[in-house]
DNA sequence: GTATGGATCTTCT
DNA sequence: GAAGATCCATACA
């Protein structure tokens, strides 16, 4: 059952927070997310709020598309479009829980360790082989698929402050499952 | 165990 | 030309 256009097209945060625990497919490829972060073109953190670029234009499409992007040159990011079209709004996807297709996750990363293979949003994107290609496609019937959780409510939600950006650090818009060792960072 | 620098692309100054 | 929603290998303590 994957999420439906319906799904993304509500206020960026309680998609944010109701991601946990949803599962993220590529090509026979899963993970449970277990940490995310939202972005809205109403605060400076996020790419939207600098307007409509090349770049930034998925941001403000269609919800239930995948915003995908490189940063630092070398690393993919996948993000998830909210909010109606014209609303410059996603959900960062920041790590996983991995749940198939496990040995190809490890050839692709090259490593071992389980909490190695996702737990950071450049490392998940390498782990499913999801890369700048996927910017733009439908994470309904797209490649990239996330459906509902087999465990809706077995995981309890934590809120923190985001990491790695400079601009609204104060804002407590990052969501992660409690004592999950799979998540980059403990909440705060 | 912590610290530092390299990789390398898009956007903005 | 510099910085950024990052990760990894290497160098030291």
């Amino acid at each position: 059952m994957t999420l439906g256009a319906e799904f993304y097209n509500r206020p960026v945060l309680e998609v944010a927070r109701e991601l946990i625990g949803c599962v993220v497919e590529h090509e026979g490829v899963a993970g449970a997310i277990v940490e995310t972060e939202a972005y809205h073109e109403s605060e400076p953190a996020c790419h939207a709020f600098v307007g409509l670029t090349p770049r930034t234009r998925p941001l403000f499409g269609e919800p239930g598309v995948a915003y995908v992007y490189r940063s630092y040159g070398i690393h993919a990011l996948l993000n998830a479009v909210c909010e109606p079209a014209g609303v410059g709004a996603a959900v960062l996807i920041r790590a996983l829980e991995p749940l198939a297709g496990i040995e190809s996750m490890r050839a692709r990363r090259g490593r071992t360790r389980a909490e190695d293979l996702c737990s950071g949003p450049g490392k998940l994107t390498q782990a499913l082989g999801v890369e700048l290609a996927q910017n733009g496609t439908s994470l309904v019937d797209g490649s990239v698929v996330i459906r509902r959780g087999e465990r809706p409510s077995k995981n309890p939600v934590v809120v923190g402050t985001r990491i790695g950006i400079t601009k609204a650090v104060g804002l407590r818009w990052r969501f992660c499952a409690a004592n999950n060792p799979h998540v980059s960072s403990p909440a705060l």
